[in-house]
DNA sequence: TTGTAGGCGTTATCAG
DNA sequence: CTGATAACGCCTACAA
């Protein structure tokens, strides 16, 4: 079990009770010279420099974190802060994406501080403290708005952050973001290719700018096919399962209900269709509903969820290699990247239960 | 926008760019007095006091949180280690509760760095490097196993952590946990009420210690009850989707299949209900499903589904103060908070399709 | 190639 | 009550 094996004279410690002082004693050198050594500065000698390396393994001496970043003048740590809890139950999104961000973080010697805000308070006010106490060397925010406050106050504030998602002064910032508006013409031309006619859309919030895009992607698609655009198939939600479930309502209790519905992303899908099942709708014949986000949990409902995704692990890997740039040269010029969303098909549609024959040759 | 209103001599800094030797320049002080008064010790004069507060609020003066960390020694951070990433991919638990978590630590003025483990590496070795590195001063341990090596290198080192669950150890260190047993006694007698006399149970792999609870739970009711215990009716799971898609195939394609399923979270139960509507039962009808954890998509589901659930919330703030406690007086004795998980009907459990009316009476 | 000395920004312990 | 002075543990010029 204890791997240790103290030898006959030697004393045994506790992790992280060796300082940098003490091997420098035990050589017969100083601090600075032991630093040197173990940081690989090219003005030692060889000799030497295999002393203190074998006599810091053997010891077991690690440096403290602490001090070295004080001494260097950073934390070597990121933030990321989460949105006020109830807002988003149904969500493995956010677990998985903080699992990424973190391992990626990790390859570059990096921390990721995870902090909860809450709804009391603004929110700015979480990434101000972090500001202020210096916790943080950066942000990474995921969901923005088209106007971000928060994005406002670190452009002002010159602090390094990257986001998932574009906002109104994207060229201002670092960002990365999935296509939404290609994703949601080809899913409404997936569906419309099925035979749909009758295309619902329930989308994010329209601070949420992604989800803005999502719908001018679908409407685009929609002008496309000659469809005509019906604005009581438009819904707003909130990306929540909640949210869902009441735009599915006001969709299904037309006159005329739509036969498939596009939302904005999977927790909204979720709540659309528990709503579609307590009407009476059957999923897929009579109704077909896509998500996005690709949340794993998609794939155990009954029926499969249909999702556009993007890999989040790619994400939250591409996001800190900006973060990272960035904090190396700052003063480089703002980069994105867009990354193209994936049709994954499960089950959740299908064709129209009646396909109304109508003239569907190109409007061209 | 800018609420600076800067005045006409007064410059304008960023945040954080005041020192308190700054402050203790432009007061006439010194540093010492200055970070007393700022501290609010006693031998202070009102007077003196006063002029350092309105200095401090009037230059925005926030202390470097590394600075005054490494004087102190220590680093008001709390360390919570992910499992590695696909083993969880359905699963919204993590995510509350690194959001519960996090929120009852600032309440303490601590921070989570949450880190995440990757598949390749021993189990303990993120523990060691946070602790050898000394990047936090405890750390919370969720999914607990029975002999949990997590548990002996920290108990080994005298390391301060809480864990949510119990271990073959947990006379010695601070733990948090679900009663199991008893709340799986009550799902038990709860089916065995609506006249199931065939039940299933989907485990949690046997180093999960609290899935060893469940199971014991189950067993307890059945004996109470006489029913016959069927070990076929008893598989293993690991908390995952796919393992309740597994072990509910190995269940359902018996002879005498049962009429009711116990899964030990609500993950698995995702993938028992997934796999039995594969193989064309009806849930609650033909089989009823009962999971455990209260994830909130659970009830977004069709039917929703019926589970064990505790306020993730409250376990969170349960096992931060547990921490704080441990930190504040490491010497104090251990102690361990139960738990008790209510049943949450919601929908997928029934009365079993053909009630044999064997003979129900109690045994005793 | 190595030692010396100072600094990072706090808090803490003494005198005075 | 307040001012020196010394930690905290490391990094890094600059000097030798």
């Amino acid at each position: 079990m204890n791997d240790v094996k103290a030898g006959p004279e030697e004393e045994w410690v506790k992790s992280g009770e060796v300082r940098i002082s003490d091997l420098a004693a035990e050589l017969g050198l100083t601090k600075g010279t032991v630093s040197r050594a173990l940081n690989g500065y090219e003005d030692i000698s060889k000799k030497t420099r295999k002393r203190v390396m074998e006599a810091a393994t053997k010891r077991g001496y690690v440096p403290t974190t602490q001090a070295r970043r004080l001494a260097m003048g950073l934390t070597e740590t990121i933030g990321l802060v989460l949105p006020p809890m109830p807002s988003q139950p149904v969500n493995t999104f956010i677990s998985e994406f903080i699992h990424s961000v973190s391992a990626a973080l990790h390859l570059h010697g990096y921390d990721l501080l995870v902090h909860s805000a809450n709804s009391e308070e603004s929110e700015v006010e979480p990434y101000r403290r972090l500001v202020q106490s210096r916790k943080v060397d950066g942000f990474i925010i995921f969901r923005t708005n088209e106007k971000d406050p928060r994005v406002n106050y670190l452009l002002n504030e010159g602090f390094p952050f990257v986001t998932h998602g574009r906002t109104a002064r994207m060229a201002e910032h670092d960002w990365f973001d999935i296509d939404g508006e290609k994703a949601f013409r080809d899913a409404t031309s997936h569906l419309i290719k099925l035979g749909h006619q009758r295309i619902g859309f329930v989308g994010g919030g329209k601070e949420f700018f992604s989800a803005q895009l999502r719908l001018k992607g679908f409407r685009t698609m929609l002008e496309e096919s000659c469809l005509e655009k019906v604005p009581s198939l438009e819904q707003p939600g909130d990306l929540t399962g909640q949210g869902g479930e009441i735009a599915a309502q006001n969709l299904l209790k037309q006159t005329r209900p739509p036969t498939a519905i596009l939302c904005a992303n999977d927790a909204t899908a979720l709540g659309v269709m528990k709503a579609a099942r307590e009407l009476g709708f059957n999923i897929p014949e009579e109704l077909s509903v896509i998500g996005y986000d690709g949340i794993a949990l998609g794939a155990y409902i009954d029926p499969p969820l249909t999702t556009l995704t993007f890999s989040i692990e790619e994400s939250g890997k591409e996001m800190v290699n900006l973060l990272m740039r960035r904090l190396k040269s700052p003063d480089l010029p703002v980069i994105s990247k867009l990354a193209s969303a994936i049709l994954k098909l499960r089950g959740s549609e299908g064709p129209p239960s009646s396909i109304q024959n109508k003239n569907m040759e190109n409007c061209l």
